[in-house]
DNA sequence: TTTGCACTACGAAAGTTGTCGTAGATAATA
DNA sequence: TATTATCTACGACAACTTTCGTAGTGCAAA
């Protein structure tokens, strides 16, 4: 499945992949204008993220016009499910259920949605695929 | 509830965090010699990590005795909980229901399990306490 | 054509993270 | 006491991340 070993986008490079996964393949100008609407970046800010992206083959590009279309070079979900294994592993020691419960905050879980709750950590742990 | 604004652990930081949530307070000694279970690490490394993190205010320490004994200042529940949130909104879009397909992987849900999904993910997305 | 704008490329610099060497103090031991 | 081990403190460094300025090129409009 996966050739290249996966290492971790930096929190730059997340909102970037995030702006081509949502809207698709885009120009600078466009990631960097969506980038802006939560908070201040400056162009070739944006322009070097994407080319550094594209160097890590994170990112593809196509040359053909002017202004370059960027598009990302790794699956959505298989980038989320290595992110979601890093992080429990890294947050909650590798135990899922500790992660559910913690979501599920102070809230006292009736016997009922501990039952459901049972169901799902054994997806949860069966992981792996 | 929360005075100091949560700035994310490192990498680093947190494998020392779960080793004192998990084993209490500890010398760095104890601490490294944890971490080389699973990493090479030199000692003078973890010292000046915990350090650091004492600076930062993540961690306490008692001067007492020669070899200082560090504490984690922050509970590992608050702490796993916004890294959850964080996390959610960074690599799921905030979309809770994403990151639980996600952990679910290629499984196709029945219509059972996805009601008892569903019922979770109420509890997710109220969230914020 | 000339002026101005939009785009890429490049390099540099500041900040962060993780690493460790070395020095000096204290304790244990031979 | 002299030697050796253990510990803290400090500083420096390399790698990585994020930022942006500047230069050069092509395109469009006056």
């Amino acid at each position: 499945m996966n050739l290249q070993p996966f290492s971790k986008p930096t929190d730059a490079e997340l909102e970037i992949l995030q702006v081509l996964w949502q809207h698709g393949a885009s120009s600078v100008r466009f990631v960097n204008e969506k980038l802006n609407e939560k908070r201040e970046v400056g162009y070739t800010t944006t322009l070097k993220m994407m080319q550094v992206m594209h160097e890590k083959n994170l990112l593809l590009r196509d040359t053909e016009s002017r202004s370059h279309i960027y598009a990302v070079a790794i699956r959505e979900e298989d980038t989320q499910k290595q992110m979601l294994r890093q992080f429990v592993n890294a947050t909650f020691r590798g135990d899922a259920m500790r992660l559910v419960m913690q979501a599920l905050g102070n809230h006292e879980a009736t016997d009922k949605e501990l039952e459901q709750i049972k169901a799902l950590i054994q997806f949860l742990e069966q992981g792996e695929g």
